[in-house]
DNA sequence: CCCCTGCTTCGACATATGTCAACATAGACG
DNA sequence: CGTCTATGTTGACATATGTCGAAGCAGGGG
């Protein structure tokens, strides 16, 4: 379970890692910050796709193959293609082992996001 | 008129805003879980729609009313529209003061939303 | 009282998105 | 090779979404 790196998330150092957006309360992001951040946002934008990145991202060892992964109502061609998204957007990886693909998830964009969506302390 | 609905992310009695969902490492979510914190996502999932909340949130009181924001390069109605939305996903609040209608981010939704996107620190 | 300004709602439209069935591809294993 | 299993790709389709112009609503002055 012990595993070798922190995660930059926790870095109070700005992260060279995923260099999207500073936090919302910053400043106003620009029109192509926007589009940038908005592809994270729109890929965790829809259920079927949530599920599949909580599942890998809770899985046993960080990552699971589809075949793990597969039963969350909808079809197989479907569950590729949203796998596909979640890829695409920067929130997976994925490695082919013999027969089956694992998926895992990609941390620095996820923290990227998180510290994007940081406020301002106190109000 | 429209299918306008009361949003389910805030409990109006507590203002600690029941976070919707665990962080998405520990444990697969539920489908109704993924549902209404996809709704979240979704709604900073549009480049204009981002542009606007980054605006609101980064604005001098912490508020700002439709007329400051509207320079996003799409009409005034569109911007009407989107504010709309990322008012029904909980994300803004509006307040009309005399001739101006002003928006404010509801940071407990927004923290909910970071919590969500906590990764764990060594897995 | 009427109209002007700020904002929202309506109606219409083009495009994007989620979904499936059918087909295609990649390894594993006889 | 042939075939089986695990995934990905294609094509089609219904629905959702983003956008605008026009019209509606709310306050504030003249």
């Amino acid at each position: 379970m012990s595993n070798t790196k922190v995660l930059p998330l926790l870095d109070p150092a700005g992260q060279a890692a995923a260099p999207c957006c500073p936090p919302l309360t910053e400043r106003p992001f620009s029109a192509q910050e926007a589009e940038t951040a908005a592809r994270m946002f729109k890929a965790l934008g829809d259920p079927v796709r949530l599920r599949l990145f909580s599942l890998v991202a809770s899985y046993e060892g960080g990552e699971a193959c589809v075949c793990d992964i597969s039963d969350v109502g909808v079809s197989q061609p479907t569950v590729s293609h949203h796998l596909k998204k979640l890829k695409d957007a920067g929130l997976l990886t994925s490695e082919r082992r013999g027969t089956w693909v694992y998926y895992r998830v990609e941390p620095s964009v996820v923290a990227a996001m998180g510290r994007l969506l940081a406020l301002r302390p106190a109000a």
